[in-house]
DNA sequence: AGCCGGATTACAAACGTTACAAGAGCGCGG
DNA sequence: CCGCGCTCTTGTAACGTTTGTAATCCGGCT
């Protein structure tokens, strides 16, 4: 009756013969209590604690009980964005019992090829993904295949999957609009050296805020590239912002593609003895906590990172509905306008 | 032939069925290629493609073949030191083909408990903590059910587990040796509503090198603890801003329990009109990503993160190796000496 | 005393996979 | 021409659950 902890897992099997009942009556117990006689089911509970039985998950997975356990493609799971939408997936889960299963694929679309097939064998729940891979074939074979997918800032077009985003476009607007209104003629956009979707559109938000201004995004808007070895991004940007620097006629502000490119960036800028917001002025994007804490405060896009995860998952969970049907939610960025921006200097063309 | 997704998943039947085959074939194509004639093995992988098989883990698992799954179980998966530590476990993970399933306590004991609940019905490979609770014969009798346990910064003691940790103590004297150094005789230690292990080391580090410096701690240090609604980290310690400057004798430095509380003091400084390092000295933890780049750089200490979290992968895989013995692996902490530590004032006695 | 119904519990099959033992087919030497 | 050994294939049982159906027990009724 104490808790003598057998060694090793022990099954229903064990605990029916603890108790003096058939597996059955066990099973019983655990999925219908109510048609089990109260004093045998005290005796099965009791020796259920005596042998230390945990109900073996993927046992039932194989009877059709559905896995608790959810992947997440990110592109990154320490990027702070990936990590809060990580969090905000989780809390939405664990709601309903599930669990996060995160993977990164470091902007390869191989390894979010891998990613899918390992998370499919798995028999995930469902997988939220903000793919790399801009060809949707593949998700929608997985999803075919029994396995929810649900995009995160990926155009769904008519696509059949549910998905959620953040207005990329309109972000690209936000920051660019703000940049023209200082006086701004000139405007750097920072990317990596491949551009995830996000980042293609916030580039094409940027042309089309200049666009309706007047300006001629071929002499506006000037595209710098980082040589992106994924880890190092805060140094990487360092290093693009010499080649920002050395642009004739040369950009008076720089859009960077998050607020970690824009940290490397301003520290690149310090390097080079050059004042933000003073000489050039640098724009963020994600809103990440320590970007109204850097020197200067970044002014930066504001997105929804937790609330993004959590309707990603909302919808996830939703998908076992029987009456689902595939739906997108949205978000709109918000720019938050701080100490990086100003208008151009006077010399500055 | 062609690639005619069947609706729902298939099984090994159906791939026998479509290549004219006994299930047991399908099996050896796949867990034993050599001993089936090429022919054969062809017809069958072919019947894998059309049918679109994708094997079944769960049913593996069922079979004795470990779970490809690791439980990570920290306080916050959002926050930056954790994110990277996860990272780390994913990388050397993936290196085996095994991916990390991670999941929050926010410093809740009940809700570490559940979550240890759920990785073992999951029947992972093994869970990597860093456990809120003390008290380890949970942890103890999880592993001896059969789910390996590594512990992250827990004091082993005798337990019959593999640890990986960073030496807190020597972080804290680290701090604590450097502000002395530099003059300072009264220093204030930020800590949150709860104390993990870490950050009460941290604390008795500080305490220790103190006293070696002929110091007494119940003068010398001054305890302050924020009321940690875990998530807003940041502002809950600007509050406690306010609660130092109030003391007497005032502190002249403060030691936070890491960068992102040192985001908030700063920041609450700030507010308060209070200079950085002129007036007051500020010291954090764990060196994020931001920490050079705050106004003023941020004099913090460094854990080596993402070794870390590969150290601990790395253990977790070797617990399947038969000869395998519970054994830690240590990391040294470091000082980065940055700009927001000098020399008390003057009039500051 | 035999039968019935309700309340419990036991049996058995199935989920998708693996591994072992056993079977089928075949060429070769005796 | 038979049987042997070889290669390749298949049948079968098992992993720990779940679920539908059958079996058992009981008291009460006729």
């Amino acid at each position: 009756m104490a808790d003598r902890a057998g060694l090793g897992r022990s099954g229903m099997r064990e605990v029916a013969q603890a108790a003096g009942v058939s597996v059955s009556t066990v099973a019983n117990v655990l999925s219908r209590p109510s048609i089990v006689a109260p004093q045998t089911r005290h005796r099965v509970e009791q020796a259920m604690a005596a042998v230390g039985y945990v109900p073996h998950g993927p046992a039932r997975q194989l009877r059709g009980v559905p896995s608790p356990i959810v992947g997440s493609i990110t592109l990154d799971l320490a990027n702070p964005f990936y990590a809060e939408l990580n969090r905000g997936i989780e809390d939405a889960l664990s709601e309903a019992g599930c669990m996060v299963l995160a993977c990164s694929t470091d902007l390869q679309p191989a390894k979010e090829k891998q990613l899918l097939g390992l998370l499919q064998e798995q028999a995930v729940r469902g997988i939220i993904i903000s793919p790399i891979d801009p060809d949707p074939t593949l998700l929608l074979q997985v999803s075919q295949r029994g396995t929810p997918v649900i995009l995160i800032d990926h155009p769904r077009r008519q696509l059949d999957l549910c998905a959620v985003a953040v207005d990329d476009v309109a972000g690209g607007e936000l920051a660019a609009e703000h940049l023209v209104s200082l006086g701004h003629r000139r405007i750097a956009f920072l990317a990596g050296a491949i551009d995830p979707g996000p980042v293609a559109r916030r580039r094409e938000g940027v042309r089309l805020a200049l666009t309706a201004a007047g300006l001629d995004p071929a002499r506006a808007l000037v595209d710098v590239r980082m040589s992106d070895h994924h880890r190092s991004s805060v140094s990487a940007a360092a290093r693009a912002v010499a080649q920002i620097l050395a642009t004739r006629p040369a950009p008076t502000a720089i859009i960077c593609l998050n607020d970690t490119a824009a940290l490397g960036v301003l520290e690149g800028l310090d390097a080079a003895g050059v004042r933000v917001p003073d000489e050039i002025s640098v724009v963020g994007y994600d809103d990440l906590h320590f970007a109204a804490r850097l020197s200067p405060a970044l002014t930066t896009v504001h997105q929804p990172k937790h609330q993004l995860g959590r309707a990603a998952a909302e919808l996830l969970l939703d998908e076992a509905n029987p009456d689902h049907t595939h739906r997108e939610t949205h978000f709109r960025p918000a720019l938050k306008v701080r100490a990086s921006t100003a208008p151009p200097p006077r010399r500055g063309r």
